[in-house]
DNA sequence: ATCTGTTGTTAGATAACACTAACAATGATT
DNA sequence: AATCATTGTTAGTGTTATCTAACAACAGAT
């Protein structure tokens, strides 16, 4: 039984520990049992590994093993396994919910950060879903804002009820092909799709990114642009597709 | 220079590595070239670690590097630091501006999980704030909302535009006290403060989630709840704290 | 009771990453 | 030019986590 106070949890356990608890935790509310070779199975590792890992979390006092027998988790370890499990719940929400990822996408990004999520992070996160929790018509607004969301399919632009994304559509935006050499600006929007909106963004082309048209190649054509201390060239097709606000 | 067209960058590199060449990359743009003492300095490792890992990165020509000479990014080696460096700024922006944690500790939940953003959800959070962008008054209303951040301060209560705030809080809302043995609810606001809210939050009990009173204790003093499969024993006073949403 | 297939364990190898300690190269100072 | 302090390298160790291959225990069937 598990009361509100605080116990002794070690503190530093290693990533690929808390996955093995959090298998653990999950194949005994599902069968009521876990054994060596379902861990194994979930985790994508071999048995052997299972066997060794068994060893440290008991020695850690966060799994009870008898060797051969049935495989269960201390106070401890269930309340670590909970723990990790949470802010893989959260994540994956996060993901889902707000980032609209689609569900299997989700859960993996959640389990590659639900290691690294501080206590801090994690309370912001909450405050921020029980935010969303009271004040629904935020979500709702990006799902439907067809700027934002539906990369390709544009077509849902119509039922959008984001009234400055009304706006936004009315005031005419200038693209980085719009600058003239020397000119500064400042990203909005990335337009591109696919792999170039990949590349861009990788380059450090985030939204709110200052950015310079350093000068133009002969016609006009390649552009060569100044972005977080880095050059690029882009075609002037490319470039078009960033919605830029121009900085005096 | 680096053109929009796609490069290949070796694609499984450790995060260690990865942190390598951002580090790199941040003391050439500093100060126009890097050296083991400072790599070694940034990183908190010691001199020796640097070296191997210069040596291994040069393997992975990803750095240019005679030995006892100064230390260069390749251009495969630049692409994929300021690839890291791009999720970094992102993620400090996210726990920054949106989940308005403080400047330090937004860059260093970045730093744990810059290695792990998936190029999918990469995309989702620019989508994100692409949309934040046009539709500032979003995270504003949030940032006011003091249901939902403000956790000490619930002073500033005033000064919030949310309607859906304004709204809930002549709603009358019941909290898990309120329950009989037996009814069901949804969490929908944890009201905890400190280490009791962590506490509750840690079990699993985050917004939108089940929840179910068992029975009370002789007197009605100890509740017992049952949360995502779990027991918990808490104070009628804790559970007052936790609001809820209940459920036929 | 023994045989056989399944399951789990051990031992030994490998890889990545960090450390300490000893050594080598370099540049600056005397 | 010789010396010294700084800087970087190498070698050897330890930890974690995985693997393969060989071995041990058990359960059920013959």
């Amino acid at each position: 039984m598990i009361t509100a106070a605080s116990s002794l949890v070690p503190a530093n356990i290693s990533s690929s520990l808390e996955d093995y608890l959090e298998t653990i935790y999950l194949l005994v509310q599902q069968q009521g049992f876990a054994r060596v070779k379902e861990i194994a199975h979930a985790r994508e590792v071999k048995a052997a590994s299972v066997s060794v890992a068994l060893r440290r979390l008991a020695e850690l006092d966060l799994v009870r093993y008898e060797r051969r027998e049935y495989i269960a988790l201390t106070e401890q370890g269930e309340e670590a396994a909970r723990k990790v499990l949470t802010r893989h719940r959260l994540l994956t929400r996060f993901f889902e919910e707000v980032l609209q990822m689609p569900a299997d996408a989700a859960s993996n990004q959640a389990c590659a950060m639900e290691h690294s999520l501080t206590d801090e992070a994690m309370d912001r996160f909450v405050r921020f879903f029980e935010y969303l929790g009271s004040c629904p018509t935020v979500i709702e607004s990006f799902r439907r804002c067809p700027l934002s969301l539906a990369p390709d399919k544009a077509a849902a632009r119509k039922d959008s009820n984001c009234a400055t994304c009304r706006a936004h559509s009315k005031v005419e935006t200038m693209s980085l092909a719009d600058l003239r050499p020397g000119q500064h600006g400042v990203v909005e929007h990335i337009n591109a799709k696919g792999a170039l909106r990949q590349r861009l963004l990788d380059m450090g082309m985030l939204p709110q990114t200052p950015i310079e048209l350093e000068r133009a190649g002969l016609g006009g054509d390649p552009l060569w642009i100044r972005c977080q201390g880095a050059r690029l060239a882009l075609r002037r097709a490319e470039a078009s597709s960033i919605a830029i606000r121009q900085l005096p």
